[in-house]
RNA sequence: GGGUGCUUAGCUCAGCGGUAGAGCGCUGCCCUUACAAGGCAGAAGUCGCAGGUUCGACCCCUGCAGCACCCACCA
């Protein structure tokens, strides 16, 4: 069978995924006696959709998986998708709201059902783009609700886990409920935790307020007047002279007239300001401090939805709103002494982007400081170790300074908080109601209505999705999991909370191995968002996508429409003609090619066309290959006789080179090095030498040079294949299963075959010497074909010194068009033009175009002479040729004598032409 | 205020104490029966700046500049 004339991504991928995933290919048991494996996906969203992001990660874990696996791994990538409690809530919300309803109007059962049709309905959406990507994940695998997607955070199995944490961690005294100031998000009407708030400079205003006392005033500096209602004190520092003697006086508050103490606290800095700080411990987490330094009371003046409230003349107004009337009321009785722009901090919620607001709340929290200690330890110890390795300091200097958790969420969608509680507001935490009951001897119990914080459950999944809290045989088998590939963006958030859990519970690191892979940016390094219309669909790279159907997509549900016409604008440009289908194994290609060790990666699209050309350029050489060796004998009979030329020897040689290179790459986790070593070895080795060589030696050797060229043809191919298959794995099952019978190989598929290891007896290191001679040889004749514009088909004989080897001559005859290669002990004195190439001087038979040679040979000459003069100043330095390796200097002396010799070949050639010119 | 990373060809990026590299782009010539998503040849970089170590520095050290990001309670 023939193979199309060019490579068809889309009737290939959709042939093959299927297949694989029937025939269980991707699929692990702990009881395989195969070393274990294993990956744990970062668990999407399950109502998400498949990103840049994802696909980037995706991308590298699959190719471990698969490089693994057929290295005789027994390989489970587990897979799994996370409830994502505050963004998927957000979503549904948002349906909602376009009917005009809230949550409390349906009720919280009646709100959760909907969120899990929600969920029912796109939670196949990211599964299915996965699965266009090639991602050999064992979708059966922990696979509880039988949807083949792996775990879901919030099923059953998954559930039990969560509660058991809970409850184990409450009786151990590490998790506590407490009223504590939070940070409070009063648009989702939940506390989130530090790590979700992003603090911002923006450019706000600084205002200083005269607080009057008897006899005396004090003026404070705020960036926050609204805050005032709420202010106990005024604090000044124990040391400022400026204010010692008002310390243990009163002032009264503005607007509202309650004396408030002069306080002393070492935690004013009297250089800033006025040296006097209001102190507002209800809303400020410093003035709280303060405030439990000093016994203050806490006067709390906003409400959850952070309007104003405490009986002040301002209640009721939203927080911006009382900022503008405080102020106006403050100016008009005379007490704002200034205001003046100021560049400030304002804390953000990384879900709303609204203003948090330092909250007094009732809140569930984990202890840190014990779980801290030992997945410090466990990465100082080298049990954990991350890729690139200086991430641990951003993992070390977060744990060294951790706060506690806050993990409650006033939401509805998540894992229920079990804890209950009777009427006199005791509590009882507990598996179950029942259990509760009993623990509360029979009472009527009320439920604590909150959730918990999602990351709660995701820092489970390295053991939850293994079966813990039974001791099965998948903890011990696949935890720890081998590496964990992440974006350095939560390692505080996940990476560093799954240590210290899986630590605490099953007292074993999480994972040997973290990988932080890079953040995937434009071809700008512009970040990808929405709103520029600078993102990337994976899908629609692999597939391609038409400038409307781009611009329509790209400008649908934005939440901001004056947007609109800059998007348009920015992909008119960008993607004048849409984008063309690249296929899934250009674009994995890509994304392997550009996983260097830096911290982002600019996605060019560019080098998914160039990556895409590859991968024609692969389909191509194999079919050029089946041409030339289906139906015919490809040395497969051992009793046949084969001859090799060095040529044969050599790409054999080149491919244990590069699987050696695979290998470094793989194990450093350096992903870039793996695709650079395949994509030379095939296209710059294998299909732009060896395959040409490969049809001169068809076309002029004996039987069993024949014989020993399609082996090598075919055997080399079916390796290649087989060792580029993690990074492109659809190509090259489609090849393989073509190639592989004629290599002698067997099997049902490239994903189960062995991967191809360098082999160091096959390496030959005098084909390697004779082949690059012959290649130094060729790029001179073509050279001298180019300079002296020789027609590209015409064939040309030269004249060559030394005595060439066989692998010269083919390579000739084959690739520099000789028609003849007539070996001499000197070049004829002749005006044709010469070239050096290591100890043979080549001569071209044409008739020369004498000034094009003068300046050729004279271009050359200078070159030579430039090398020798620095080749010379080098060995002319005694301190050099003493001190330098022996090693070095003699490299240096082969590398002056070598350009000697050309040069005294080359210098008479001109000297002879400008003599008859 | 601490901390991290980056600065190499037009663009995106590798690199290493001993001859500066790749992909894309660019120039010229070729529709040579595997591939024009291709072939061949070629141009192109005082490796951010200034010092230092060294026989030798793009690489190691120090300082500086610029860019990016992370953390942090200065009202």
């Amino acid at each position: 069978m023939t193979l199309a004339k060019s490579f068809d991504p889309k009737a290939i991928e959709s042939r093959w995924y299927a297949r694989w995933e029937e025939a269980g290919y991707f699929r692990a048991s702990a009881d395989s006696p195969k070393p274990p494996y294993c990956i744990q996906l970062p668990p999407p969203n399950v109502t998400g959709t498949l990103h840049m992001g994802h696909a980037f990660q995706q991308t590298l874990m699959d190719a471990l998986i698969r490089y693994h696996r057929m290295r005789g791994y027994n390989a489970n990538w587990v897979m799994g998708t996370d409830h994502a409690g505050i963004a998927t809530q957000i979503v549904v919300e948002r349906q909602l709201q376009e009917e005009g309803l809230t949550r409390r109007d349906l009720g919280r059962e009646k709100f959760l059902e909907r969120v899990w049709r929600w969920k029912q309905q796109s939670g196949a959406t990211i599964t299915r783009q996965m699965r266009r990507l090639g991602a050999s994940g064992n979708w059966e695998y922990a696979d509880a609700e039988g949807l083949k997607a792996g775990y879901f955070t919030m099923d059953a199995r998954m559930s039990r886990a969560v509660i058991e944490v809970f409850v184990r961690l409450y009786e151990e005294g590490l998790i506590y409920r407490g009223k504590r100031l939070v940070n409070w998000d009063p648009v989702l009407g939940t506390a989130v935790s530090d790590l979700e708030v992003d603090t911002e400079e923006e450019d706000g205003r600084i205002w200083e307020i005269r607080y009057p006392g008897e006899g005396f005033s004090l003026v404070v500096a705020t960036t926050r007047p609204e805050t005032l209602l709420g202010d106990v004190a005024v604090a000044v520092h124990p040391e400022d002279p400026r204010y010692a003697a008002f310390v243990g006086r009163t002032v009264r508050l503005p607007l509202i007239g309650r004396p408030i103490p002069v306080i002393a606290d070492p935690y004013v800095d009297p250089g800033f300001g006025t040296g006097c700080v209001k102190v507002t411990p209800a809303h400020d987490f410093n003035d709280y401090a303060v405030g439990v330094r000093h016994g203050l009371p806490l006067v709390q003046i906003l409400t959850l939805e952070a309007r104003i409230t405490g009986g002040t003349p301002y209640d009721g107004l939203e927080r911006f709103e009382a900022r503008e009337r405080v102020l106006a009321d403050l100016r008009a009785q005379g007490l704002l002494v200034s205001e003046r722009p100021y560049r400030l901090r304002v804390p953000h919620s990384g879900r709303t982007g609204v203003v948090v607001e330092p909250m007094l709340t009732d809140q569930w929290f984990v202890r840190m400081e014990s779980l801290a200690r030992p997945a410090l330890e466990a990465v100082a110890r080298g049990e954990v170790t991350f890729f690139p390795e200086h991430w641990a300091a951003t993992y070390h200097h977060w744990l060294e300074n951790i706060q506690d958790w806050c993990i409650s969420r006033q939401l509805w969608w998540g894992h229920q908080i079990p804890a209950w509680y009777d009427e006199h507001g005791n509590v009882y935490v507990a598996r179950t109601e029942e259990e509760a009951r009993r623990k509360a001897g029979g009472a009527a119990l009320r439920r604590d209505e909150d959730v918990l914080d999602t990351w709660f459950s995701s820092a489970l999944v390295p053991f939850s999705s293994l079966g813990w809290p039974e001791k099965t045989k998948d903890l011990e088998v696949f935890l720890p999991s081998s590496v964990l590939v992440t974006g350095f963006d939560i390692i505080f958030f996940w990476v560093a909370r799954m240590v210290m859990m899986t630590l605490h519970f099953t007292g074993k690191v999480p994972f040997r191995h973290v990988y932080i892979n890079a953040i995937v940016r434009d071809a700008e390094g512009q970040k990808m968002s929405k709103s520029k219309g600078n993102t990337l669909d994976p899908l629609d790279l692999i597939d391609g996508i038409t400038l409307p159907e781009l611009l329509a997509k790209s400008t649908v549900g934005l939440l901001r429409a004056e947007h609109k016409a800059r998007i348009e604008r920015y992909i008119r440009e960008h993607f004048p003609h849409g984008i063309p289908a690249f296929g899934a194994d250009a674009l994995r290609f890509t994304f392997a090619a550009l996983a260097s060790f830096a911290r982002t990666l600019n996605f060019d699209l560019r080098r998914c066309e160039g990556y895409r050309n590859f991968c024609n350029k692969l389909w191509n050489a194999a079919r050029f290959v089946l041409m030339n060796t289906e139906g015919r004998d490809c040395g497969l009979d051992p009793s046949a006789p084969v001859a090799l030329s060095s040529w044969d020897r050599w790409i054999v040689s080149a491919l244990q080179r590069a699987e050696q290179e695979v290998a470094e790459g793989f194990a450093g986790y350096r992903f870039d090095n793996v695709a650079a070593a395949i994509y030379r070895f095939i296209w710059d080795e294998y299909c732009d030498w060896y395959l040409e060589v490969a049809k001169q030696q068809l076309a002029t050797g004996g039987e069993a040079a024949q014989r020993g060229t399609r082996r090598t043809l075919v055997r080399v191919l079916e390796a290649a294949l087989r060792l580029a298959h993690p990074l492109i794995p659809f190509i090259t099952e489609e090849l393989w299963q073509h190639v592989a019978p004629l290599a002698g190989a067997a099997g049902e598929t490239i994903m189960l075959a062995p991967y191809p290891e360098a082999d160091p007896s096959k390496r030959d290191e005098a084909a390697e010497r004779e082949v690059a001679l012959a290649k130094e040889v060729v790029n001179a004749a073509r050279n001298l074909r180019s300079e002296m514009k020789v027609a590209p088909k015409e064939r040309i004989a030269f004249w060559i010194t030394g005595s060439p080897s066989a692998a010269t001559a083919t390579a000739m005859a084959a690739l520099a068009r000789a028609s003849e290669l007539q070996v001499v002990a000197e070049l004829p004195a002749s005006d044709s033009p010469v070239a050096a190439a290591g100890p043979h001087r080549l001569m071209a038979r044409i008739a020369v175009d004498t000034r094009a040679e003068r300046e050729r040979l004279a271009r050359e000459i200078a070159r030579l002479e430039g090398e020798i003069a620095r080749a010379r100043a080098k060995l002319a330095n005694a301190a050099f040729v003493e001190r330098a390796p022996a090693q070095v200097v003699a490299q240096e002396r082969a590398r002056l004598a070598a350009f000697e010799a050309s040069l005294a070949q080359l210098r008479p050639q001109l000297d002879r032409l400008a003599a008859s010119g």
